[in-house]
DNA sequence: GTAACTGCAAAATATTTGCATCCTT
DNA sequence: AAGGATGCAAATATTTTGCAGTTAC
């Protein structure tokens, strides 16, 4: 798992740092998505509010994780998969946040569907997400 | 036009004013979707800032327009059309976000298509937003 | 007249920036 | 050693809240 994260800041050109080796480490764990706010709690003490702006904020650019559109405009981020390289993400999956627990799942399985646009709109990137009851709420 | 508008807020059990017909003047020239940001600048020094985050709240719980989730997080806001009412939101068709000159628009004709959800999720709301270039920019 | 709405001030929250210091390579 | 990363302070920006005054009905 170590190895993992050092391998994704590598391959990137960044330095091996305890934050970020830290914040990488809460979004395998979370599977799924983070606020910032989340990564604050959850990294209590340990870094610097700033830190943490200025680290989601790289790895956005970079490519390893990817901002999640939500309906209440909460700002929600998750790893990206292999094919998101930097300036180009393509997470070209269904995201799903229970309006119970409020947790963020990545479907990974559910393709995004194609759209039909009209005539004369060029498509770049879709996304698609899903709020309702997850599997866990709804035992 | 305006006699439209009266009727919305009459619907709604809301009383008539100036700022919220003014604001309903805006999202339907804009024929798209306004951020805060937005409707403070058109409507520079009518009204206060805190009475147009009041009367988009509002609005949004009415079930007079909606929030349409983006990938950069920006709050945006559009006119919901007659089936929304409130507490129910039904905005089923496809926002799409010019990457050139960041209009919005409501695809009215291009519905949402179907997500097949894991076993156990129970799909409430779906949100489909697209980028890419629009019409006008693409000429 | 009463309840709802607005403006202003201020609090609370969120985000960005500059710079000195420390850490990674 | 050099460049990048962090922490701290402070500037900005955004959103919320309280309350007094005003307006719609």
């Amino acid at each position: 798992m170590q190895t993992e994260f050092l391998s994704i800041l590598k391959k990137n050109n960044l330095s091996v740092t305890e934050s970020r080796m830290k914040i990488l480490e809460l979004f395998a764990q979370a599977n799924g998505a983070l606020a910032h706010n989340d990564i604050e709690k959850k990294s209590k003490l340990q870094f610097d509010r700033v830190t943490i702006y200025r680290t989601l904020q790289t790895f956005v650019e970079k490519g390893i994780i990817h901002t999640i559109p939500t309906a209440d405009n909460s700002v929600l981020y998750a790893l990206c998969k292999d094919e998101c390289t930097q300036g180009h993400h393509n997470d070209n999956h269904v995201h799903f946040i229970c309006d119970s627990c409020n947790v963020t799942y990545c479907l990974e399985h559910s393709n995004s569907p194609s759209v039909i646009l009209p005539k004369g709109f060029k498509q770049n990137r879709v996304d698609v997400v899903v709020s309702g009851i997850c599997l866990k709420c709804n035992a």
